[in-house]
DNA sequence: ACCTGAACACCGTTCAAGT
DNA sequence: ACCTGAACACCGTTCAAGT
């Protein structure tokens, strides 16, 4: 790729000085394109104009560069969504609010189903097991605030959570084998929450 | 197949000559132990106390033998496990012991969940979809041969896979968010699924 | 402070040469 | 037929040297 250097000129919008955020930001992407094996210090360093020596200022090795990464992602992914359900009262609608946006996730957020698959990289478990309780206890709270005891709220969300992974995996893994069209996916993981949460 | 006679003096190292199934079957404990990333051409050679370019005899590149240690791992885990099944006569004590046999699946098969994590690389993914249908497809001849209509049969299969990979991606993201103890948790996978199954 | 460029180790892949 | 050993490319990591 590399013709002439010219180190003074870049093309696009390449900027001089890189942040340890612009790196961060450059190995999400590379994340939800090609998954976790593409957080890749040589390939993200030519994507941002930099040497793979410039990265070793900002970050100790790759596998921090990836932690700065999913920290990226938890923040946006759940922190993020967790207070933009905040702003709906109506408990009912938060709730339908919250399956919608994780059905409609699967388009949004290519990294999800890419970081649940990179399940036994310690870095990636300790993200997974901090979001996975954040989300549970989140809509836990939901439940209570509804008016559930709080071991009948805490049960509700964990089997609807169960089924929202199980759901997110099989539309990975066999999507054919799913209701086609995206009206009817959202009524078959409905009718799935709806199963198994009798008291709702 | 077919063993030739082979001719080997007894040593410190393995034996003078390896099959493509060796290979594949060293690829396959690996993993296991380290994820699709620890099927890794050089590692694995040594292992078997070979070099690697013995290995491009036996094989195109890498990926070729990653494809065949998931054939294995699909024959072990799925044509195999399903044949074991036939041999239970009761249909209903058959469902049971698949749901058992999935639970413990968890110590016994560290090949599972690492596959699901894999999603995204296409050797991987190819034959999880194979997997898949052909897990829920069986489920659904069973549901069948119980006397629910095919439509049914094969919702429910569906459902209950469903709940399946949800719970072992949960098992695996946050252990701790499940009911402890191997009793408790089978207990939890099966009222899940009867949850889901009303009409069972 | 922030970055370059060369260096080295490791793994995938090829290949000529051995048995 | 089956394997070795050297070679090369690619990426992670280090480091001395530049601005």
């Amino acid at each position: 790729m590399g013709s002439a250097s010219t180190p003074q000129q870049a093309g696009a919008r390449r900027r001089r000085r890189l942040s340890a955020d612009d790196w961060a930001r450059a190995a999400l992407a590379a994340i939800g394109e090609g998954g976790v094996a593409a957080v890749a210090v040589e390939p993200i360093a030519a994507r941002l104009g930099a040497t793979k020596g410039s990265f070793y200022w900002h970050f100790r090795d790759r596998r921090a560069l990836l932690e700065a990464a999913l920290r990226c992602w938890e923040r946006e992914q759940t922190e993020a969504v967790i207070d933009a359900m905040e702003a709906e009262p109506d408990l009912v609608r938060r709730l339908r609010r919250l399956f919608a946006s994780a059905i409609e996730g699967e388009r949004r957020d290519p990294a999800e189903l890419t970081l649940l698959a990179a399940a036994g990289d310690p870095a990636v478990d300790a993200v997974m097991r901090r979001v996975t309780d954040r989300r549970i206890s989140y809509m836990a709270r939901v439940f209570e605030d509804l008016g559930l005891p709080p071991a009948t709220a805490r049960s509700h969300a964990l089997i609807a959570y169960n089924a929202y992974l199980g759901y997110l995996q099989l539309a990975h893994a066999a999507p054919e084998v799913l209701p086609r069209g995206q009206a009817a996916r959202r009524r078959y993981l409905g009718d799935l929450v709806t199963a198994l949460l009798p008291a709702s």
